[in-house]
RNA sequence: GGGGCCGUAGCUCAAUUGGAUAGAGUUCCGGACUGUCGAUCCGGUGGUUGCGGGUUCGAAUCCCGUCGGCCUCGCCA
């Protein structure tokens, strides 16, 4: 290497590379100072860059120099060196570093910054408050984890980019400055200055745009792109996400299922090399929420829920009779392993099923050669067999049973059932099950006005076999909707859409969307599909809930390089924040509430 | 909007359940050491117990409020 070669940190090979085969060469490296070890002699230097680790060595007495000025790293200095790859000698090999065979004999150093003192230690064992994380997030994204995780995200990203490109779909961009539609989530408004008092809204979806890019004759388009709902945070909701959304023209369920299996196993191929089946297994909705509660059962366990109605209201405990005679249901899971929980622990489960509504929770133990509960007394002996045999019930298990409203039961069940695989270690790990839900109904009762709201959004399809039942009863109307789950985790949903305008109408009149009203707000989807429609479906999958399922991480801000907090602030940039008269002024827009934050000056 | 958990040294935690000068590991600073790899060894610095009020002879500990983080119900077509 010449000298005429430009600043040294103009590097000739990244820390992860240097193999037993660059012997010898003459490299240049830069990077962060991992870690250090000055043994007084000899000092090693782990650097450290997004590809990985190389070790260099300062020898006194060949490059009397650099290890002066090696004594003075320390951990994160940004440094940049030349020197010559060697073995490393025998016995010092390290198998646990891809560059582990070789270390740098460094000849010259240059120290391009030296950081103050650090927020908190960098090291994979040391945990650290995720406030201070995202505080210094851009000192916690150096963490060789957090690299990874988002090294993941790019690589699904770019997978789904080339399996869509070569299937012929077409990556097309669609407004973020829109228009508010009251359904749905909150929008999140920004104001217009040029049309003073009128707001745009970010998408919650692009969900019009790409049925109109079909309607448009964009047979296949797709798109990675930001959605915006101001609702409030979960582990898995961030107010800003991203989702992989795409649409067909004239195909079915099936059409849109084909690509995103083939999607999937892709991905899966090449992130988790794992082979996942090439279909999928399907439950109706129906069938979900009656095996597993919920509709986005986590098929990786069994534990699943069995109706003991026949028990329930023949027994003499009041709770089943009455649960049943008002019309609600008995049902339970059996929790293999669970007759070890205390009394005090089972009293904590009431609590939490209480936390979703029920009033109660009625449990059976597994003891040697019969059931045991307090509630025993009001069982006949063939209805404690009858149960044991329901629930398959060995010595050892425990069965949790909820008497209520439909609702209530499955939800509460659905909960205990995730909560005590967990407790229990039921859920193999490394496991990966996909499933389709399909056969949701069109609408579903608003849970104060008992009026019908769409489950999925208003352009969805009812099934053709289904239409009679639009006008007389609505609430029994399937939708040729669908949902990908993994894991228990809903990955994304679509459906097959309308495309006839007069089925839109008629869909908008049930939904109290008067023919006025349906023009003002989606008068352009109307007027397109009076043009001319092809029938079209499509689907949105999660692209954080999937970064987040693949990387192994159990939440969302772990793939996302600056998320917010649950409160929906972000804590480095410290936003939302109040903002100047002047810019206010501007927009002709005047606080009612006063800020709790300053502008910044 | 409701429920729960949490906040002590730069970081992660402890403090015998209301008791005397708030401790430990780590980081950091200084020293020793020529083959380590979470280096090791010796010494040292470091505290508004989130903030405000209250109860008490005495509060990190109990009570009220408040700020912030996390989980969750509602919400999320």
């Amino acid at each position: 290497m010449s000298e005429d070669s430009g600043p040294l940190y103009l590097r000739t090979h990244h820390c992860g590379q240097l193999q037993a085969g660059d012997v010898g060469s003459k490299v240049r490296l830069a990077g962060w100072v991992d870690s250090y070890r000055d043994h007084g002699g000899v000092i090693f230097v782990d650097l450290r860059d997004r590809e990985g680790l190389t070790q260099l060595v300062f020898n006194p007495q060949t490059h009397s120099d650099s290890h002066k000025a090696a004594e003075s790293l320390r951990s994160e200095h940004v440094i940049a060196v030349e020197g010559v790859v060697d073995h490393r000698p025998e016995g010092t090999v390290n198998q646990g570093l891809s560059t582990g065979e070789i270390e740098v004999e460094v000849h010259q150093i240059e120290i391009l910054s030296r950081p103050e003192s650090l927020p908190f230690e960098l090291s994979e064992g040391a945990e650290v408050s995720e406030d201070l994380r995202l505080r210094y997030r851009f000192f916690d994204l150096r963490r060789p984890k957090m690299q990874k995780n988002l090294h993941v995200r790019h690589r699904i990203c770019q997978i789904m980019r080339s399996f869509l490109d070569e299937r012929g779909f077409w990556e097309i961009e669609t407004p973020f400055l829109t228009k508010s539609t009251p359904e749905g989530a909150r929008d999140f408004l920004v104001p217009a200055r040029l049309s003073p008092g009128e707001f745009f809204a970010l998408p919650q979806s692009p969900q019009l745009f790409k049925q109109i890019l079909m309607m448009a004759g964009y047979d296949k388009y797709f798109q990675i792109v930001r959605c915006f709902r101001d609702e409030d945070l979960r582990a898995d909701r961030q107010p800003e996400f991203t989702q992989l959304d795409l649409e067909m023209a004239f195909v079915a369920e099936e059409q849109v299922i084909e690509v995103i299996e083939g999607l999937m196993q892709k991905l899966s191929q090449e992130i988790l090399k794992i082979e996942v089946p090439e279909k999928f297994p399907r439950l109706s909705y129906a069938e979900a929420m009656d095996r597993f509660g919920c509709d986005r059962p986590d098929l990786r366990f069994g534990m699943e829920i069995k109706d003991i109605k026949a028990i329930a209201e023949n027994c003499q405990f009041k709770v089943y009779q009455e649960a049943i005679k008002s019309g609600g249901q008995v049902r339970g899971i059996c929790v293999p392993g669970g007759a070890g929980l205390s009394r005090k622990e089972l009293d904590e489960l009431t609590t939490f099923a209480k936390g979703f509504g029920a009033k109660g929770l009625a449990w059976f133990r597994g003891d040697p050669d019969k059931l045991y509960s307090p509630l025993t007394k009001f069982f006949s002996q063939e209805q404690l067999a009858t149960l044991t045999n329901t629930f398959e019930t060995k010595c050892g298990d425990l069965i949790l049973t909820i008497a209520d409203k439909p609702d209530i039961v499955a939800k509460t069940l659905a909960a205990l059932r995730n909560s005590m695989a967990e407790r229990f270690k039921l859920i193999p790990q490394s496991s990966y099950e996909f499933c389709w839900v399909l056969d949701f109904p069109l609408f579903e009762a608003d849970t104060e006005t008992q009026k019908p709201t769409p489950m999925h959004h208003p352009f969805t399809s009812p099934r053709l076999e289904d239409i009679d039942k639009l006008q007389s009863s609505p609430l029994e109307t399937r939708a040729r909707a669908y949902d990908i789950i993994l894991n228990g985790t809903e990955l994304g949903g679509g459906s097959i859409r309308i495309h006839q305008q007069q089925l839109q109408q008629q869909v908008f009149s049930l939904l109290g969307i008067g023919a006025d009203e349906a023009q003002s707000r989606f008068g352009f989807l109307l007027d397109a599909l009076r043009l001319g429609a092809p029938p079209h479906g499509g689907i949105a999958l999660g692209l954080d809930r999937m970064a987040m399922l693949f990387t192994g991480t159990d939440s969302i801000r772990e793939v996302i390089a600056f998320p917010k907090t649950q409160r929906g602030n972000c804590l480095m940039t410290e936003a939302p924040s109040g903002v100047d008269e002047k810019q206010l002024a501007e927009l002709g827009l005047r606080i009612a509430a006063p800020a709790k934050k300053k502008p910044p000056q």
